[in-house]
DNA sequence: CACAGTTTAGTTGTCGGCCGACAAGTCGAT
DNA sequence: ATCGACTTGTCGGCCGACAACTAAACTGTG
């Protein structure tokens, strides 16, 4: 059921996930969902609960910031390049939510969505820091304005895959915004888009 | 009229911006709406050509490219920040219907949205292979690349500004954006084209 | 093994609220 | 007297919530 959900924020935004929807498609009828989730609060976390903990177990919001500042943060973008690749399905629905969390008046989704949100960028603030401190990254950088910058870039693709599926890959994009945080940030002599 | 109903979706969203709503603030009756506007759609056309008309004066979408293309790409994010600074009520209604684009079922909306946002990714991808014949970008970057990532960005950085308003300042970001652009793009003497 | 009671999965019915659409009507100025 | 600005009335659709019902599986007991 939690599925069926998934796949129709994907498909037709959190408004046509209803309960007759997911009843339906999970092949049950619409009283269950309600009688499952107790209400349509509960059943957009249950939703979120999902995604998230398979972001997790991704290491796209990693609790250890192992290797360099500037590998982990490479790491977290190559994370949600591979959950773009292997899941689509709850990538898309979780950005859905984050954009509908704008959209729509309903600041209970907005909390959970500005908590995701806060703790991927606080994860990239924090990598920024190790890395100014174990020198992956060039000194002078200020973590907190490059961190917005950087996950702004992020959201910004998604938005665009979401908008534009057959013109965006966000698989590349990912990757190959990992790889401009090399060339932009590691101390050499180099540059690349994002940021200063 | 239009302006209570910009006013309304900045502050709950399209789906907040009913009938009733927009009859209350302006001091009508629901009934004058629809009776203007013909319908729903018709309300959200004369809210998008109002804000675009306004992007339009403030050169937000040139249509002429003058100055180097570094220069125009400038100056259409600073125009941007401009608006963010005089007019924030609509650039917020402006993003969260560019948001609601995704979030919402709604084909027709998404379309005028696609428009909108595929006009000023081009925009900058004209801008870029100006800068790239003029000389004022190194040589080597690609137009469309760069460009889906700069618009990423400035589309990332105002889903932030919407989330945490209290944190995210978008006329300072778009301004530093605007400076990174220089220094990211413009040629210094010894570079190497690394990825892209 | 039989059987009754109970939990559990799943169903349909229905109510109330909200909203867009439209029709009909009111009021005032020219 | 008509026209345009504006209002109220109302219908239909959609959705979330919940209650009442059914059936099947599960349990303990003698």
């Amino acid at each position: 059921m939690v599925d069926a959900a998934i796949d129709l924020i994907g498909e037709g935004g959190l408004r046509s996930m209803t309960f007759v929807a997911i009843g339906d498609r999970a092949g049950y009828s619409r009283g269950l969902v309600t009688a499952r989730f107790g209400s349509k609060q509960g059943l957009v976390d249950a939703v979120i609960h999902r995604v998230w903990n398979r972001l997790r177990e991704l290491r796209a919001l990693p609790d250890t910031h192992d290797g360099s500042g500037l590998e982990s943060m490479r790491t977290l973008v190559e994370a949600l390049a591979d959950h773009a690749k292997n899941e689509p399905g709850e990538l898309r629905a979780l950005y859905v939510m984050m954009f509908a969390a704008i959209a729509e008046d309903d600041e209970a989704l907005a909390d959970r969505m500005r908590v995701f949100h806060v703790a991927m960028r606080e994860s990239i603030t924090i990598a920024f820091e190790h890395g100014v401190a174990d020198g992956s990254v060039r000194a002078g950088v200020d973590p907190a304005a490059e961190s917005l910058k950087v996950t702004a870039t992020i959201r910004g693709l998604a938005y665009q895959w979401l908008l534009e599926p057959d013109r965006v890959d966000l698989v590349d994009a990912l990757l190959e915004l990992s790889s401009d945080l090399e060339s932009i940030y590691r101390p050499l002599r180099a540059e690349r888009p994002g940021a200063s």
